[in-house]
DNA sequence: GCTTGCTATGCAACGAGTTGCATAGCAGGA
DNA sequence: TCCTGCTATGCAACTCGTTGCATAGCAAGC
């Protein structure tokens, strides 16, 4: 279970409210490790209790009001422990592999529209992805020639994840490609 | 949900028992869609009573009896509707990129021994996909140069799926590599 | 005879995730 | 004035997934 970690990053991060929290699970965060605001408010309220996390009411204008976190010592040494925790098994739940190894016993040609809806989203994202890194990390400082800022532990890690994504994504299409050219040499009745 | 359909796919390709389902989550198909056995047979409870698959005993000498499933014309509708259903999101749940984001309000360098064993099971996985590929998919018909065979949809959608798990791999394993290299850049205590 | 280990099936309890719904403040436009 | 839409928080019910445990047949080895 991680949902309690990746709320603990994301305030380490910045603080927040819950549904600020679920907004940036729709962004960078959700890219990797999706929630919705339900489970969030949950979880926080759980976090809270467990004395995780503190809460601030921020009064605001022209909105409603807000509940603002941010993490305590024990949410820190929580964290801690569990990146310090090597366990770490990989749990994978990918639909479309289900689904075009169903196609066998189907119609293979019926899915082509739906993989293409599918390639079209991961080149939607990767295109979102690029701008990202375009904006947030003009230049690494690999590019660099001149003398060498200090390192920055927290952009560099949020730049190398954000590198994952990219590859992820590319990866994607031209699995989908591939796929694309399979499903072809099926005809409709096949 | 879709674990109702993965294991359809799944007695479609070859009836089998709920223990044998276990043993094939574990491999070809468990490396797209994990399920443990109490989950199995639990769901095999309700597909049969939902008259999705058929049920049959199979005494066996040496070894305790068990219940063979195949899939009910019932459950091939089910299938075929799921298949031709179009809404499908993609969700994420990757632990390793919420620990890299999380290591830069702990320690970098504690993380690198993790990566590495990510990194190892990566290429364990490569391998054993690679042998899988050249057992059971000898020459594609992309490298054969006499008549062609006539394409048989579940072989080349089951390869194409595979190409697909071998393409993961290799991305994460160069992606590992890239947080590495970062991750090296962050003496302990920085 | 006892233990270990593999095949084979299953229950019970709990925790995580999803879906539908409800409330409420305030802004802007028809 | 009413409706739409965004911010903001939350409950209730349900399903899905995980963990621990239990049972049982049989084989092989000590």
């Amino acid at each position: 279970m991680a949902l309690e970690h990746a709320i603990l990053v994301s305030l380490l991060e910045k603080p927040g409210s819950g549904y600020e929290l679920a907004r940036r699970f729709e962004r960078s965060i959700g890219y990797f490790w999706t929630a919705t605001h339900q489970q969030i408010y949950r979880v926080l309220k759980r976090m809270e209790n467990d004395g995780w996390i503190d809460v601030r009411d921020v009064p605001q204008q022209g909105r409603p009001d807000k509940k603002e976190y941010s993490v305590a010592d024990l949410g820190r040494a929580a964290l801690s422990s569990w990146l310090h925790d090597p366990i770490e098994p990989e749990s994978v739940r990918h639909d479309l592999a289900v689904k075009i190894r169903g196609a066998a016993f189907d119609d293979p040609a019926a899915l082509i529209r739906e993989v293409e809806r599918h390639r079209q989203a991961h080149r939607d994202r990767l295109a979102h992805y690029l701008a990202g890194e375009a904006r947030d990390f003009p230049r690494s400082e690999a590019d660099a020639t001149g003398p060498q800022a200090p390192p920055d532990a927290e952009r560099e890690l949020q730049h190398v994840v954000l590198r994952g994504g990219i590859r992820y994504e590319r990866m994607m299409i031209d699995w989908l490609d591939d796929v694309l050219a399979t499903l072809a040499r099926f005809g409709p009745g096949h």
